[in-house]
DNA sequence: CATGAATGAGACTTCATTCAT
DNA sequence: CATGAATGAAGTCTCATTCAT
């Protein structure tokens, strides 16, 4: 397929950008259809390229998957780590990540629908796990350092299971992200978001 | 009546426990390792017959994954109508549906994998969709069904966004049922409920 | 591909005779083209049946090469035995047997071809080796005892190296059986016995 | 000159070295791992270049198997030549040839390897054989003139079939070099020639 | 002289499915 | 009701080779 029909190197220096290319189309793939049904001829569709240029980056599907994983994880948790910087206490952190999760989603979709599945997909083929490892446990190390914080800070009843509290703001988000995901359209996230927030203020129900 | 009553003579074969140990057996698969990576070779093996076997019982594995999907999906919005209506109030009733979530969870865990990835499974393999219409929306219509009647009895301020809130809690209790899932121990399901629950009850945080 | 164009089962059941004509087609391709060189497509072809119809019979082209290596290699050492109980002394016994092993190449070239070739696909592909315990060290075995008894029965010098012996007669023999093979023409097999039989006769050279 | 000599501007790049490397580790891979298994990645490794750099030099791995081919092909042969020649007797001449063989396998085992391969890769790959002309045929041509000289000479039986006897000779050769090679051990080589010997000599067998 | 990007052909293998038994 | 033989489509990956740089 190709652009112009005939071996040999293109034109242009293009490889960074080449690159760059797989790996997006190859996150959009994933978070799509999942790591077993994305191919490798469609991310190379996607592209532009043969399916068999994409080795000259990556050596496996798996690793092309771990590639892209460690680039994700990576963008995604600074940027949550950054908007939790920007607020005191726990609930207006966990709401500010849940904003800037919003904003990533409506930039690249992509982006939480690669992070959502991660875990099932590691699940379903264990041997990406070895590929992994890097990032591995980022989710865990963030929430339970916004629990911990908060409880350092005096804000959480003594008896509080912060692993208990750490999973529950965790699947909130994942959940939340998953709904938004699946019906393709952000203002649904934005809506159960901002229910959540009259529920931090005391604004959602009237009665107790 | 065959199965239970005496009267008649029984079946000669044992087709219909069969054919409940293949469903069980493909729901426990494609709640493990999703529809693709599924194989009629692997239930088949789980259920100790010929992969050929199953077209007696199913017309092809999409058609298996819509029969897994009715039996399924009936039985947990069946028991989610249940134990909401044992409560009168909207965050009581989820509370209720949340443990009876946990419940079915620990009795079977594959219920929980499978009715979690419903959604991203169906956007994967389309051709899915069409097969599972009977059931469909039953979810939406659960949650926006709790919100309805709670805003009808003016449990909500007048102005909340009820799509929105449906949206939520639906997203919490799939969240967490992933979580759950996901961790294979669902004592953090639990302790994450816990923590939920102290929420709703103002003994999570000392301040707001 | 196949006879009749459609898929489901042939009319007849000739189950065992397709897995013995996988097993010869096999046998000719691996002693004339090698391991590597051949194909499942190539085989298939010779047999008359697709390519992916061979994994009904064995799991993998390695699995292949080790069926046929088994079924070959207790033929061939079966014969070598008989031939070689015939005779009582060292040169009689290994002239019948390069006699045999020339009847045996008549018969069937690709039995002398393949075996010849065995030592050398083994050492270029090591994950064959696993597969070949069962019968590996027959020639050695073979040959050493062939030796040993000539010992045994004082009609050896006695300061002569046993293994070294044994190695010349096995080299001789592979050496005259690859030759053959690779002339593709069973009659200078013959002829060079001849002359080596001569040779043992003291009516070769004129002087010595 | 250029290389040795000190005269004149030497050559700037190391072109004619580099060739050289490529040749020899081409021998070396075809020799053990055989010309499909041999890749130009390979070959090009050993060397320290990309795969694409062989291309300056040859103009296709056919064409590179047929430069080492033609090589190795002269190299053995002359030498071959020169050790026969010190000698004046058929057996005499074969012994002394069979130490040569010894000496070079010791000095460079890839030789040996490359050439007992010659016959079976060209009959596996005929494209082979085109390239392979000048040199073809130098086998033959040796063993057979070993033998019309004895002939020649009254050394033989009158009534002796000389091609039979030319086969003989070169079998047994290819037949130790290639159980050599197999071996990785030159000493079971050298073993199986001295019982050789022995056998010429009369002191092997203590009857006949 | 050498590299890096890319290609097309083809290899092995898996899978859902079908048909005769 | 169940099996076993077989198929065609498709997937991942390797390789020799080419072209522009």
């Amino acid at each position: 397929m190709g652009t112009s029909g005939r071996v040999g190197r293109p034109p242009a220096g293009n490889s960074e950008e080449t690159r760059r290319l797989i790996l997006r189309a190859a996150r959009e793939r994933f978070a799509r259809d999942g790591y077993r049904a994305t191919t490798n001829k469609l991310i190379a569709a996607d592209v532009g390229i043969t399916p068999t240029a994409i080795y000259h980056y990556v050596d496996s599907k798996a690793a092309l998957y771990a590639a892209v994983y460690c680039d994700t994880i990576d963008r995604v948790y600074t940027e949550f780590e950054q908007a939790a910087s920007a607020e005191s206490h726990l609930l207006a952190r966990f709401s500010a990540v849940l904003r800037r999760a919003n904003e990533l989603q409506i930039a690249d979709p992509s982006i939480a629908g690669f992070i959502v599945a991660v875990a099932q997909e590691t699940q379903r083929h264990p041997d990406l796990l070895a590929l992994l490892r890097p990032q591995r446990g980022r989710h865990q190390r963030f929430f339970g350092g916004l629990v911990a914080e908060a409880a350092a800070a005096g804000e959480l009843q003594p008896d509080v299971d912060q692993a208990g509290l750490s999973d529950l703001l965790g699947a909130v988000l994942t959940g939340l992200a998953r709904m938004a995901n699946v019906a393709g359209d952000p203002s649904r996230y934005t809506a159960a978001v901002d229910a959540l927030e009259r529920f931090f203020d005391g604004t959602l129900v009237t009665t107790r």
